[in-house]
Parts: C-alpha cells; sequence; structure tokens
RNA sequence: GCCGAUGUAGCUCAGUUGGCCAGAGCAGCUGAUUUGUAAUCAGCGGGUCGGGGGUUCGAAUCCCUCUAUCGGCUCCA
C-alpha cells in the first residue's frame, strides 16, 4: 500500500506503484489532460517515473512555473532534436528553460547559422512534436555516459560528465535523439502546440569569453497558438514603451554619430525632466544633511593610480589625455570618489563634523565596449547622482539605513514598486579581482547584510558582483521587456580611505579613519530617465513632465488671451506654451494627445468673454470650463498628491 | 570585443528577380481657410539610397570592407 499525499492535504492510496501521470487521471481527466510535471518530496519529477513509497505529490500544469519550465525544458530537447536532424555535425553545449521561453547552445561547427534558418528548424520541430516520440528517463553510469557522448564527438557534454558524480547521471532519449539531462521532461512532445524561435547569438560556452563562442538559439513554445500570438502582440505592445522610441518621439534626448556612439545628448523637453529630477533628489539631500560640491571632469592620471582605478581599468578605457608639458596626463573621470575624497581632505575633520557628506551630479565617462551600448541605458558618458559620506565605524549602520531611506522614498515617489535588492559580494575564490584584505571585506559585508536586514529589505545575494573595492547593495528594476537594470547603489568602502590615508581625530585626540559610503539613489540620471520611461510609457508624473499643459486658442483672434493664460498660469509655476498654428482645433488636440501633454486648454470667444479656460486631460476627454485659478490649484494639488 | 540582423527624405515605410529622372504618408515651407474636443484644402521644396571599394554596359538592389543601430554573449569602477 502506497499513501500519496497531495497538496490539499489528502491522501490517496494505491496498491502497488504509481505515476504521477494515473494520479493525475485518478483525480480527473481534465487534470490528466494538462500535466506536465510532478515534484515528489519536493523533487521535481517526470509524470510516468513511478512512485515506490509514500510520497507527498504536486502536480504542476501551465499555470504553474514548474510546469512551464518543464514544457520549456523540453521544447528545448525538442530543439535539439530537430537541429540534430538537419545539421549532423552539430554538437550540442546546454539547453535551458529560461523566464520566458528556452534556449540551447550549440556548436555547428563550420556551419555558420543564418536567421533564415530558423524557419526550417521551426518546422521540423513541428513535425517532431507531431510525432508524439515518447521521452524516455535512463539512468546511467559515469563510464556508460562519457563512453555514448565521446563516441558521438559531443564535446562539451563530455566535459559536463566530467563534473558529475558517478549514480547521479541521467540521460532522456527521444527518437534517435539522446540529452544529458536532469530532467524532468514531458511525457512526449506532442503538447508543444506553437513554436517561435525568436533569435539567434553568440554566447561563450560556459560563459567564458575565452572559449569557443557556440549559437544560442533562443525560442519559446505554448500549448496553444492562441496563447503564442497573444505573447508576441504583447511583445509588440512592450516595444511601443522603448525609452529609444520614445525619446525619440518626445524629444527627450539624441544621439550623433558625430558626436560619438554612447554620447547621449539631451533635448530641451529631456533637460527639463532631468532637472525636475536633480532639484528634487537636491531638496531630499539637504533634508539629509548633505552637501553639494562641483568637481572638474577630469584628473591627474596619479589620482586614479592612488585609487587603483587606473590599474584595474586603464587599458580598457578611455585614454589619458596629453598636454603640451611632456609627462603630464589627465584621465576623464571614470567616477567621483577620488574627487570627493579630495575635497575631504581638504581640511583636518574631527570626529564632531563626521559624517561628512558631500554630493554632486558627476558626469563620468567609461569606454563600455561597443556592442554592449544600449539606448541611455548604458552609455558612455553619464551624470551619477554620486554622492560621498565618510563617517566613523560607529555610524556607519545609521547611515547606510539613512541611503536605504532615500532611495526607498524615490522608488516609491516615481512608483517603481517592482524592484529587487541585491547584495553583491566579492568572489572568495577570486580575491586577486579585488583589493583590501579579508578583514575589511568582511566587515564592509556584514555592514550591509545587517543594514539591509535591518530596513526590512527582501534582498537576493550575488556572489562575484561587487566592485573591486567594496560590496554592493544595489536596486534592480526591470525595462519594458523585462530586462532588468541596477539603479540605485549604495557601497561601503573601507579601501579608498586607506589608500587615500584619509583620517580624522577622535574624541581620544588620536587619528582616526573614516569608512566610505558611496551611493547613487538613480544611478545615473540617464539610465533613471530610460527606465522611468519605459515605465511611464511617456505619461510622466505632473510635477516632472516637460509640458504640463498646452494653450490651444480656436483661432488666431485668441493669441492675445491664450498669452495672458499663459502668463497667469506661469504665476502659478506651471509651465506649458500655446499652439498658434492655423489649424483646426481637432488637429491641435490631436497632436497634443499624440506628444502625451497632461492638459489641454481651449480658448475661444466663450472663454476669453468669461475669462476662463476648458480643460481637456490627455486620454481623459473633457473636463469642462474653469477659471484659471481653479485650473492652477487643481494641478498643483495633484502635484502635491505626487510627491506625498 | 564576439555571434546574428538591420541601415532608402526630419519621421514611418514602399521600391525584395540589377534597367526609364528613387516613391508614399506624416512633418516642413507658401497660399487659402478663422476653425469648439483625435488629422481643412491646394501648391512647393527636400534623398551622396549609412561611408568607401569592387563586379557589371548599367547597382538602392550582387560581393568585400568600414561605420552606426537592434537582439544576445562577455563586460559594467
Amino acid at each position: 500500500m502506497i499513501k500519496i499525499t497531495l497538496p490539499d492535504g489528502s491522501i490517496k492510496e494505491f496498491n502497488e506503484p504509481i505515476s504521477s501521470i494515473d494520479i493525475a487521471k485518478s483525480i480527473s481527466e481534465g487534470l490528466a489532460r494538462n500535466v506536465l510535471s510532478a515534484a515528489v518530496d519536493g523533487e521535481k519529477w517526470d509524470l510516468n517515473r513511478l512512485i515506490t513509497k509514500d510520497s507527498s505529490v504536486r502536480l504542476f500544469t501551465w499555470n504553474d512555473n514548474e510546469g512551464k519550465q518543464t514544457f520549456w525544458h523540453s521544447s528545448a530537447h525538442l530543439l535539439a532534436a530537430a537541429v540534430s536532424e538537419l545539421y549532423p555535425n552539430a554538437i550540442f553545449g546546454i539547453g535551458p528553460a529560461i523566464e520566458n521561453g528556452f534556449y540551447y547552445d550549440i556548436d555547428f561547427k563550420d556551419h555558420q547559422l543564418s536567421s533564415e534558418e530558423l524557419i526550417t528548424i521551426e518546422e521540423k520541430m513541428n513535425f517532431l512534436a507531431k510525432e508524439k516520440i515518447p521521452i524516455i528517463r535512463k539512468e546511467i553510469s559515469k563510464k556508460e555516459a562519457l563512453e555514448m557522448f565521446s563516441k558521438r564527438g559531443e564535446t562539451y557534454k563530455v566535459e559536463l560528465i566530467n563534473e558529475l558524480e558517478d549514480g547521479t547521471i541521467t540521460i532522456y532519449e527521444s527518437g534517435s535523439f539522446t540529452d544529458l539531462c536532469r530532467g524532468p521532461h514531458l511525457m512526449d512532445f506532442s503538447p508543444i502546440k506553437a513554436i517561435k524561435l525568436l533569435s539567434l547569438a553568440g554566447a561563450y560556452w560556459r560563459g567564458d569569453e575565452k572559449r569557443k563562442q557556440l549559437t544560442r538559439i533562443y525560442g519559446i513554445t505554448f500549448p496553444k497558438k492562441k496563447e503564442l500570438d497573444e505573447y508576441l502582440l504583447l511583445l509588440e505592445e512592450a516595444k511601443k514603451r522603448d525609452h529609444r522610441k520614445l525619446g525619440k518621439e518626445l524629444e527627450l534626448f539624441m544621439f550623433s554619430e558625430k558626436v560619438g556612439q554612447g554620447l547621449p545628448m539631451w533635448l530641451p523637453k529631456g533637460a527639463m525632466l532631468r532637472e525636475k529630477l536633480e532639484n528634487f533628489l537636491k531638496k531630499v539631500q539637504r533634508d539629509y544633511g548633505y552637501q553639494q560640491v562641483i568637481t572638474p571632469h577630469i584628473g591627474d592620471v596619479g589620482l586614479y593610480k592612488c585609487s587603483g582605478h587606473y590599474q584595474k581599468y586603464g587599458q580598457d578605457s578611455f585614454r589619458p589625455i596629453t598636454t603640451p608639458n611632456p609627462g603630464e596626463e589627465y584621465l576623464l573621470k571614470p567616477m567621483n570618489c577620488p574627487h570627493h575624497i579630495e575635497v575631504y581632505k581638504f581640511k583636518p575633520h574631527s570626529y564632531k563634523d563626521l559624517p561628512f557628506r558631500v554630493a554632486e551630479f558627476g558626469t563620468v565617462y567609461r569606454y563600455e565596449q561597443s556592442g554592449e551600448l544600449h539606448g541611455l541605458t548604458r552609455v558612455r558618458s553619464f551624470t551619477q547622482d554620486d554622492a560621498h559620506i565618510f563617517c566613523t565605524p560607529e555610524q556607519l549602520k545609521d547611515e547606510f539605513c539613512k541611503v536605504i531611506d532615500i532611495v526607498l522614498y524615490i522608488f516609491k515617489t516615481l512608483k517603481f514598486d517592482n524592484f529587487t535588492a541585491q547584495i553583491s559580494l566579492r568572489d572568495p575564490n577570486n580575491k586577486e579581482k579585488y583589493i583590501g584584505s579579508d578583514d575589511i571585506w568582511e566587515k564592509a559585508e556584514k555592514a550591509i547584510i545587517e543594514s539591509a536586514k535591518e530596513k526590512g529589505l527582501e534582498t537576493t545575494t550575488e556572489i562575484g558582483e561587487a566592485a573591486f573595492y567594496g560590496p554592493k547593495l544595489d536596486f534592480m528594476v526591470k525595462d519594458a521587456i523585462g530586462r532588468k537594470w541596477q539603479l540605485g547603489t549604495i557601497q561601503v568602502d573601507y579601501n579608498l580611505p586607506e589608500r587615500f590615508e584619509l583620517e580624522y581625530t577622535g574624541a581620544d585626540n588620536q587619528k582616526h579613519r573614516p569608512i566610505m559610503i558611496h551611493r547613487a539613489p538613480f544611478g545615473s540620471m540617464e539610465r533613471f530617465v530610460a527606465v522611468l520611461i519605459e515605465h511611464t510609457g511617456g505619461n510622466f508624473p505632473l510635477w516632472l513632465t516637460p509640458e504640463q499643459f498646452i494653450i490651444l486658442p480656436i483661432s488666431d483672434k485668441f493669441a492675445e488671451y491664450s498669452k495672458k493664460v499663459l502668463s497667469l498660469l506661469a504665476n502659478f509655476e506651471l509651465r506649458g506654451d500655446i499652439d498658434l498654428r492655423s489649424e483646426k482645433t481637432g488637429k491641435k488636440i490631436r497632436d497634443a494627445e499624440i506628444e502625451k501633454i497632461p492638459y489641454m486648454l481651449i480658448v475661444g470667444e466663450k472663454e476669453e468673454k468669461e475669462g476662463t479656460i476648458s480643460v481637456r486631460k490627455h486620454s481623459g476627454g473633457d473636463l469642462g470650463q474653469m477659471t484659471i485659478e481653479d485650473f492652477a490649484k487643481m494641478v498643483n494639488e495633484e502635484i502635491r498628491e505626487e510627491l506625498k
């Protein structure tokens, strides 16, 4: 007698070993049709694998993430099966399920796969899926596995097998295709009804750029054609929010080939938006006791040799600037910390003036690899909303927590509620990538972990993602199509104070070394605005938007009155413009709607006579006639709400 | 930097089998219209077809190369 416990707590009893699919059948036919994989005592299992002892069983369908993962993992195998039939010389790397779909890394040997061939592969996959070839799990010994895969010349698989423990190796067979795999899988490929191979990319074997680059094929599959269509539509919709597209349409920023790659230029409307953001943060920082400074865009090479940045990045960055004076060299500043450190050193410090907080919207220059540039999110010149806090060890945690407060306040105000907080630590097996002693690193990492905990942040931890001088707490936000970008960052640094021999005099009249916190709540103005554009779809909050209203005179007879309205609204600190073109009102409204201007103020004979305006809200229709004062009050109230 | 794709007027895009002066809509300019909640009408101007090289009687179209952009990989102080 085998007892199977289901998630709802109910227990089913069977006389002999039973598979999950049969358990599903015993519950309902519908479930049996839709179930994709199972978990037996928490371990993911194939549906047809026999359960021989008392277990708790969960069944996964398309509605469960686990079900989707199995579905896509099997889809990756289906892709590989199709490829191995079409390209007998191809050998295989790995092919996992990902957040949306799956990929497979394949070495096509001498063949250069072009994107047109994806269609042929897709057709083959569709053909194989209909064949209902069973996918069979087999446990084999390491020796057998090595033999099998080396005979086929599957060098990547052999490398993987060599790292596995004997006795834990499984393979999955489907027709003539066999893959090394932990599973679980669908029982056959037939549930895969809608297939789309999305793109082709190069991907280094094991993520190592020194090793061979394989061809990665990305794809997505669904149990129903309709779901695939909906997904593709969703992608299209997301593209409409792409900040590069909206940035052009709304005239926020531009690039110029003549100026250079990755060097964004802010257009008047974008500059207005950015200025509003900067002023917002400046005010917050004033309240938190920061002091603004302004430092140059270049610094002597010696400054960066001292900080360690030159040794670490000098070779891969902009070359030094030379001068008529032989031997003199400057670097475009790749970060603001060394300058701020010199600001700290301007005069001796007592423990009484710590924490010392210096802030600057500092523009920095980094030579990012050309293939890495991406709209405003990855550029070669950008402005950090940077600040450095110099404090005593006792003040560290409190200061760190206050920075978290600032970041959270900003995210809340701008409705970035879907962020993740990531603690980035050093890779202890790769210490040569970092500067500073073990002792110092341990202290810094502990400070971050404790502060994040104290603030109740839900965090993920990434080993090896720290900056070379210290660990970080990063705030990650997704863009329109789900790519994650790091915005806010807070870093604890014991190393640069050491290198620059920073000091303060303690209450004991002895010299002590301060600790530095590097922090940028936005991260950079460029990246932050990019993500803001994608989140809002270009419909910015009123307090930020470049143009809050546009006045639309019915005809040019009302130009004078329009100008009067404009100047009255300017008195209420509202910004906007007048559309004086000789166009019909319908046309002016249409254009203002496309430009996503929040309020359209229509003025004609009636309004002029009564000293009012007719207000139309963007995508909200007619709000009716009101006085200029009432409108201004309404808008300013709305702004107060946004900033609350 | 690497793999794949793309680059035609300010913008969105036709022109995809090599062959008359390279087209359209929007935007712009000029004129008419004086307009009431998502496109008034007419006329006009505007393109080294990303740059360079090659094949050809002839190239936007084929080949090479450079460049920029897009999707990834690697990287991200």
